[in-house]
DNA sequence: TCTTGTGATAACATTCTGGTATGAGCTCTG
DNA sequence: CAGAGCTCATACCAGAATGTTATCACAAGA
């Protein structure tokens, strides 16, 4: 049973647009012989000539002409089809809830999201900022799609994909004796009143780690929990501040000096959902566009799970 | 360039409705393979997944869900199309107007175009009763699109199609003296009152011709102008009217004998269009339909070009 | 008359679309 | 657990649809 051909349609709103089978040969992208054969067989399928044939011309009948305004609607509403199933794939389409920490959400994250949702501007985003720990319950509980988390997650039912990592930095006011330096061993930070957070915490256990290991005292002068405050410290005199870079970054200017820690005590986040969930597709394009941005980025270090 | 195709779509709409592809396939009247490979396809074409494959199942992605929504709009205008196409096919579309001389308009063409309008229902018709000579004029310069004309036409910008003929009967009383014979021969009426028609008119002259060729001589009682008069006048015994069958047969009842004429004088009617417009597709529609119509009517005889 | 435009047709290659046969995976049941 | 019965996927083959190039016939103008 030869159904009706979308080719035979297009074909024939073709010849009615540019009044002749050439000329819409040319339109279509085809040659004159497949649109005259088209047409044949569309006025074979529809069981009537919509054309009469008069000194080598082709003349639409009022038939042809009637059936011309349905046609043309039909293949306007295939092409929405078409469109909106190329929004799909480009992931034009849904919602995306994401949660970070705060630390995380209010400088990159919201760059991050106003590329996106510019590329995407169908899809509606709502972006929370949560404690680390309960952004991970966010998207273990699907209160939430997706979300932004330090590594390791720790979580059982939480799916993650790396996707950044920042080294530890030192900061400390430009005219620190320890500015000179290109990098900051452990053992230079002998004696330095230390400014330290995320007491507890993984890096944080890591940092602890690396000093015994150096067999360096720490002098923690201070205990703080953000890096603007951690900075901000630094900047004072108080003490040198051992920080994630990447938060780091965006209090340094002229006042203040960033010297990495070697050996690399890095910070890694990755791009978290529940594992209970396949990814959507604007997930997936979420996270692309994320990789990408990272990657335009030259203060971060991209992470792949390859690479990890 | 592989367009999307009307099978894929019809084809994911169908999985959407029935829930999986294998019912699908008994739906479309396939088998399931070709739905996979169809859906397959579709999938390849727009680029991303519609479904998502768990444990041995086809579970439609919202996205799919999304464009099902409008596939379906679209494939309902694809389907009007074809519905119309086949109304067009059907000839079920547009305005038709007919012209006839008065004694054919009152009696065949009403029944004829009832019969026509039931089966097109969406076709207007404007139907003219006019004198014959007037009717060839409206036909030839497109006041009306179709007429029937008695033949010959003898117009130049009129196209005729031969349609019916009826031979010349007499009409008289039944208990008259020639009502015994099954047809008259010229001779015959040599003496008796005739009632004649059309004066000048081609089959009047064909009459007269054919008296003189018998070397009979005409009694003509009455002339008159319609065949109503003419037999009612005939009834009355006032003689034997020389009329066309065709509409005698309507006025015959127990009070009347019809009594064929040999040798054959026929009248001859033909479908007739401008010869400067194609036929419309209506317009070969009723032509068709009063051919078939004319073959159910016993008293008529049906005349194709061919044969004439 | 000759050129240029139209559309129609034939012969051929490729792609699409259908079929059958078969396999792999899940679920339910005895 | 074994097997029936369902799901979808894949391989392979045949025929139809769709495109090409190479022609032809015809009409309109220069």
């Amino acid at each position: 049973m030869p159904s009706i051909s979308l080719r035979s349609l297009t074909c024939f709103r073709a010849i009615i647009d540019t009044g002749s089978a050439t000329a819409a040969a040319r339109e279509l992208g085809l040659t004159q012989p497949g649109v005259s054969r088209l047409l044949n067989q569309f006025e074979q399928q529809i069981g009537f000539e919509l054309f009469q044939r008069s000194k080598g011309r082709l003349i639409p009948s009022p038939e042809a002409l009637h059936l011309y305004k349905e046609i043309d609607i039909a293949l306007q509403s295939i092409e929405r089809v078409q469109q909106l199933a190329g929004n799909l794939n480009n992931a034009d389409f849904g919602e995306l809830k994401i949660v970070a920490p705060p630390s995380f959400a209010e400088f990159f994250l919201s760059q991050l999201v106003s590329d996106f949702v510019q590329q995407h501007p169908n899809v509606r985003i709502s972006l929370d900022s949560h404690s680390a720990e309960s952004a991970k319950e966010m998207i273990a509980l699907r209160a939430v799609d997706c979300g932004f988390v330090k590594m390791p997650a720790d979580h059982p039912t939480l799916a993650c994909e790396p996707l950044v990592r920042a080294p530890t930095t030192c900061v400390m006011p430009p005219n620190h004796r320890l500015s000179g330096k290109k990098s900051i061993r452990i053992k230079d930070l002998d004696g330095e009143p230390l400014i330290m957070l995320a007491k507890g915490r993984p890096t944080r256990q890591q940092i602890d780690d690396a000093f015994r290991a150096a067999g360096v005292r720490m002098t923690i002068r201070v205990e703080t929990h953000t890096v603007g405050s951690a900075c901000a410290l630094a900047g004072n005199g108080t003490g040198i501040a051992l920080v994630n870079e990447m938060l780091a970054v965006r209090y340094a200017g002229t006042d203040l000096a960033l010297r990495r820690l070697v050996p690399g005590i890095y910070h890694e986040y990755a791009f978290a959902y529940s594992a209970n969930a396949p990814m959507t597709r604007v997930m997936q394009k979420f996270l692309e566009h994320s990789r990408a941005w990272i990657k335009t980025q030259h203060v971060l270090q991209p992470v792949t799970r390859k690479s990890a």
